[in-house]
DNA sequence: CTGCATATTGAAAAGCTTTTCAACCTTTGC
DNA sequence: GCAAAGGTTGAAAAGCTTTTCAATATGCAG
C-alpha cells in the first residue's frame, strides 16, 4: 500500500497541512517539524499523488500529442523537439498514433480530454470540419505542428511550403536544369501537395521554363513503394528530364532506388532533391541534397507556443513560419543548360 | 468552466449517483431518467474527469515509457508497437526521452511515479544498481523492451543477441567469406556489445576461422559519424577483409558511406550486413542485408506483458526471447572461399 | 391486507491533496 | 503591562467521481 500524506502526518505527529507545506513552502514550517516530516517522508517512501494535485489545480502538466505515425523519421524528430521543450518546462507528453484514422483520432481526443490534458498538439494531418467541431469544444488550447488550417483560426508552426518548393525548383534551375520532374503528394494535400506544386510551377514559370504539369508531375502517397511506382511513371512519361524534385526524403530515396535499379546514375544522369532533411538524408548514398525543415525546432516551438496559450500569455503570430533552407550534399549536380 | 457531474445532476434533476450510473451501468437506471441525464450531458458537453476516477480506482490507464532517443528509427518503431498494444487495451503512453542522462532519467521516474502510471517500460539502456534501487521502490511493474538485466529479476522482451550475431557471422561464412570484420558497440554494452561480440567470435571459431579480435573488431558508439570513423579504422587495420558485420543498420550505413567515398564497391568488393532491419534498410543503396529484429513486436509484446503484470496474471517467462531472422537484400554477395 | 423481495434512487464516505481561515503563541513597541 | 503584529499550526472545505449503504417504492405471494 502506498503511503499517503495522512500516513506521513501521523508518523511525524503533525497535521497534513504541515506536511503539505513542507513539500510546497518549506520556509513556513519550523526547522524541527520540517525535519521530522522529511524523515517520515523518507521512511515511508512517500510520493505525492499528482491526481489529487491536478484535481485541485485543474492542471496536469501533461500535453497530448497526436501523430499519424510515430515511427516515421519525420514525425519522430518533431516529437523529439516537443519532448525537449516539454521536459524543460516540467510537462509530460501523452503521445498517440492516429494511423490517419479519423475514428481512432476522435476516440483518442475523447480520452485525452477526460485525462485533463493542459493542451494539445496535432501534427501534419489537416483539420477537417469534423475535427474542428470536436476541437472547438475543448477548453484547452491546440497547436498544429508542421501543418495548418487555412479554414480555421488555429495556432500553427510550419515552414512556408510554397516558398520552399519554389526555392527547390529555383535551386535546380540555377544548377542548369531545365527539364525537371516532380514527385508530389496529392493535389489536395495541404502540405506536400497543393502549396508545393504551386511553388514548383511558379519557379519554372518565373524562369521562363514551359512546363506541362501533366507531364512533369506525378502524384502519390508518401510511402516508399508508392513513390517508387511514381518515379517509374514519371520516368516513363518524361524520360529526358535531368532532375527530380521529390517532396519528401522518403520519396527521394524511392526515386533514387528506382534509378539505381535501372542503371541510371544519380546525380550524373539525373539529379534528385529531397524535402525534410530527416537524418536519413545524410546516411544514404548518394547523400541527399534536400530542402531542410527544422523538424526538431518545429516540435520545440509548438510546445513553447502551446505553453504560452495555456498560460494565457500573448502570442504575436497565430501562424508561426519557420525558415527552411537548402542543404547541399551529393544528389544534385550542375549541368550545362 | 467545465461542467462537472453535479451540474449534470442538477440540470437533469437527479442525484450525482444516478448520473454516474448512467455512465457506468446504464441498465440500473430507468429509461426516463437515463434519457434526461443523457440529454443534460449532451447539453452541457460534459466529459468525466479521469483524475477523480483514477483517484478512486487507483488506476490511470496510463503507462510510462522511457527511451534514450525517440527520434531514432529503432526506438520509434518499438514505440509504435507499444502504442498499438496500449491503444487496443485502452491505455495511453507517456513517452519520455532520457538522452542517456541518468539524472534526467531519475527526475522523470519521480514524476511518472507521482502521476500514478500503472506500469513502466524501459527501452534499451541497461539497468544499473542506481536504477534498480529506484525501480524496486515503485509499486507498479516494470518491463524492459529490447534490453534486459542480467543482475536483476526484471521482465524483458528482446532477441537473443548472442545467437543473432552468431547467425550473422555464420551467414557471411556460408557465403564464402573468411576475412570478416565487425563494427561493434563497446565491450560492456550489454546489447550491441558483449553478447554480439561473443556470438560473432564463436561463429568464426566454430567454422575454423582464426581471428584476432584486436584486428577484426572495431568498437564505438552507435552514431553515424562515430561509426564512419570506426569503419575507417577497421579498414586501415584489416584491408583485405571481404565482409563487415555492423551491429546496427546505422553502423552499416556509415560503413557503406565510408566505402562508397573511398571507391570501394559494396557488395562487389566488401559485403556489409547490418542489424535491426529498421525501415531505412530497404530504402538505401544498396538495400541492406541485415539481421531483422521484430521491432514493432518487441514494443507490442512489452506492453502485453506489462498489462499481464498489472492485472496480476501469471507470466510464464520472465525474459521473453523474440525471434530474429536474416533478411537478404543487396549488400552481401557470395565469394569464392 | 400484510410481509417480503426486488427495483430504483439518493446521501455520504472515500480517494489524496491544496488552500483558506481561524486560532494560538510569541514578540515587539509603547 | 498591554495591544498589535507576526509567526506557526491545524481544521475543514474544495476539487470530481465511484461505491456502499440505506431508504423508499413497487410488486407479488400468502
Amino acid at each position: 500500500m502506498k503511503a499517503s500524506i495522512r500516513d506521513v502526518a501521523k508518523l511525524a505527529n503533525v497535521s497534513i497541512s504541515t506536511v503539505s507545506r513542507v513539500l510546497n513552502a518549506p520556509e513556513l514550517v519550523v526547522k524541527e517539524k520540517r525535519e521530522k516530516v522529511l524523515a517520515a517522508i523518507a521512511q515511508l517512501n512517500y510520493s505525492p499523488n499528482a491526481l489529487a494535485r491536478g484535481l485541485i489545480h485543474r492542471r496536469t502538466q501533461t500535453l497530448g500529442v497526436l501523430s499519424p505515425n510515430i515511427s516515421n523519421l519525420f514525425y519522430s524528430e518533431v516529437l523529439a523537439g516537443m519532448e525537449g521543450a516539454a521536459h524543460e518546462a516540467g510537462y509530460n507528453l501523452m503521445i498517440c498514433n492516429t494511423d490517419n484514422n479519423a475514428q481512432k483520432k476522435h476516440a483518442i481526443l475523447k480520452v485525452l480530454n477526460e485525462k485533463q490534458i493542459d493542451g494539445l498538439i496535432l501534427t501534419s494531418e489537416p483539420v477537417l470540419p469534423d475535427d474542428y467541431e470536436v476541437l472547438s469544444k475543448f477548453t484547452f488550447p491546440v497547436v498544429l505542428a508542421a501543418t495548418h488550417s487555412p479554414d480555421y483560426e488555429i495556432a500553427s508552426v510550419k515552414v512556408d511550403d510554397e516558398k520552399a518548393a519554389y526555392d527547390a525548383a529555383a535551386y535546380l534551375i540555377s544548377r542548369g536544369h531545365r527539364r525537371i520532374g516532380m514527385i508530389s503528394g496529392s493535389i489536395d494535400d495541404p502540405i506536400s501537395g497543393g502549396p508545393r506544386i504551386r511553388g514548383f510551377l511558379r519557379a519554372l514559370n518565373d524562369h521562363g521554363i514551359e512546363s506541362d504539369p501533366k507531364k512533369c508531375i506525378e502524384y502519390g502517397s508518401p510511402q516508399f513503394e508508392h513513390s517508387y511506382q511514381a518515379m517509374k511513371a514519371l520516368h516513363a512519361k518524361f524520360p529526358d528530364m535531368t532532375a527530380v524534385f521529390a517532396t519528401s526524403d522518403e520519396r527521394a530515396l524511392a526515386a533514387i532506388s528506382y534509378l539505381h535499379e535501372h542503371r541510371i546514375r544519380v546525380p550524373e544522369e539525373i539529379s534528385v532533391i529531397g524535402f525534410d532533411n530527416t537524418r536519413m538524408a545524410g546516411m544514404c548514398f548518394p547523400k541527399l541534397t534536400t530542402v531542410a525543415q527544422p523538424l526538431f525546432d518545429i516540435g520545440y516551438l509548438s510546445v513553447v507556443k502551446l505553453l504560452r496559450l495555456i498560460r494565457g500569455e500573448p502570442v504575436h503570430d497565430l501562424r508561426t513560419v519557420v525558415p527552411h533552407s537548402i542543404v547541399e550534399r551529393d544528389s544534385v549536380i550542375s549541368v550545362k543548360p
